[in-house]
RNA sequence: CGGAGAGUAGUGUAACGGCAGCACGAGUCCUUUGGGAGGAUUUAGUUCGGGUUCAAAUCCCGGCUCUCCGACCA
């Protein structure tokens, strides 16, 4: 694409109060533009980077889990709240119908999956299942902070499995956390983020969080750098002691950390509160026990700009990266052009075709953070080369224009 | 929701109760092109509602919004 033509450009400066480094870094970068509090717009490089994440997410859920991919409505009638007791959680946004009826903003899906489910539920023959969606979700924060963060409104997956018995919810659950790990190594945030023990909620007495280590996190994690996982400080007074190890709390690494997904045994909970039943070979109606798994898709981008950038700008692993390649041109526009042209046909390319500086177009190529940067200059060109040079990377290499494709491929 | 701070142009800042100004940015044109270059020119603002006053960005009251700390957080 040539950026000349991408809405959006990256600023100079930002507001003084906000201190966010995600926030600072993403609405200079012309990533994401704020409304308000704790709610963005996705501009083309942001939403670039969203799509991604969310098809990482997807090949997971359905590959390794065989789960499904539906979409449910954001607006729910408060009727089915009552069912489950939930109808005065205080996140819960509120709103009427003109004719006086009473609604409610998603905020998690229990109440809509359940009775969707029940429709096509019925015998053991049907299970498991497992069905998922990536949807905005509502929650009525009292504050919402730290830029992408925490939002009233945010980009989340979640996925609810359908079981006959504990067995197969626990293989379901096991499978779930494979599925998880593979999407944060893959997004690149693998080695800072753990598997860690938390409260179950009103649910169930124990829920698993993904908890990736860094300073803007809310949470205070005890890590076990033996196991490799973690106790979430809301139940080190229960759970003083690594689960897998047995060292104790004491031996643990208090840190901060960002809950980038939460996973929950759900019992029968909800099963229970719209009487969702299968009929066994027997032909006797048995609960159906349920888990739930979410992942914050538009948290985990932030999350990743908190881990991985530097005092320039973005580093964005290849994986989630807006484009690949990003080409400079610097005092020409024809030998780039024809190499543009000739790479974008294999590969996403942004192609700073724009009428700048060389210096403004180098410090933005930093900020956006696009793994491979390409210059072509008159100098580099003198040997028939362009400069190539890893975001992420100190040294810049020189590469015979016809060697581009076997470098950066 | 409790606490603290703050609202003047896109950003950052000035203006004793008395003409809202400056810088940066952004737009246009020209020059420039290896780390946010130079010149010319244009653009845009007192958070909202009350009150005091001859006169309010400035003082008083209230709302709203933002940031930070805490609580909360399927």
């Amino acid at each position: 694409m040539r950026q000349s033509q991408l809405f959006t450009r990256t600023k100079r400066d930002f507001p003084k109060e906000e201190e966010s480094k995600n926030a600072q870094l993403l609405i200079r970068g012309g990533f994401v533009c704020k409304e308000m509090a704790g709610v963005y717009s996705y501009l083309p490089l942001g939403l670039r980077i969203i799509r991604k994440i969310e098809n990482i997410i997807r090949r997971e859920m359905n590959e390794t889990l065989g789960a499904t991919e539906i979409l449910m409505p954001a607006l729910h009638p408060i009727e089915k709240y009552k069912k489950t007791k939930r109808e005065n959680i205080d996140v819960l946004f509120h709103t009427e119908s003109n004719t006086g009826g009473h609604f409610v903003l998603g905020q998690s899906h229990e109440e809509v999956v359940v009775p969707l489910v029940s429709n096509f539920v019925s015998s053991y023959r049907d299970l498991p299942l497992g069905v998922y969606q990536i949807q905005t979700k509502f929650r009525n924060e009292f504050r919402a902070k730290s830029g992408i963060l925490r939002g009233k409104e945010f980009l989340m997956k979640d996925l609810y499995s359908f079981h006959t018995d504990e067995e197969d919810f626990d293989r379901y659950y096991k499978k779930a956390q494979i599925a998880y790990r593979n999407i944060f190594n893959e997004i690149g945030i693998g080695d800072k983020t753990y598997l860690t023990f938390a409260s179950g909620g009103t649910f169930s007495k124990y829920s698993h969080e993904f908890q990736t280590v860094t300073d803007a996190g809310e949470d205070i994690i005890y890590l076990c750098s033996k196991c490799g996982v973690a106790i979430n400080e809301e139940i080190i007074d229960e759970q003083k002691e690594c689960p897998l190890c047995g060292l104790t709390k004491d031996k643990l690494e208090k840190i901060k950390s960002i809950e980038v997904a939460n996973i929950f045994p759900l019992k029968t909970r909800f099963s229970d509160a719209f009487n969702l039943k299968y009929k066994n070979k027997k032909g006797e109606a048995c609960p159906i026990i349920m888990g739930c798994y979410g992942i914050g898709v538009s948290r985990l981008m932030g999350a990743v700009v908190e881990s991985l950038s530097d005092k320039n700008g973005m580093v964005w692993p290849e994986s989630i990266a807006p484009f690949k390649v990003h080409i400079i041109p610097i005092d020409d526009n024809s030998v780039s052009e024809k190499i543009y042209t000739d790479l974008n046909k294999q590969m996403e390319v942004l192609y700073d075709d724009r009428d700048k500086g060389a210096g403004e177009k180098l410090k933005d190529a930093d900020l956006i953070g696009i793994p491979y940067r390409i210059v072509v200059s008159p100098k580099t060109l003198e040997n028939g080369c362009v400069e190539v040079k890893r975001r992420d990377k100190e040294q810049a290499e020189l590469i015979k224009i016809e060697k581009i494709k076997s470098y950066v491929k």
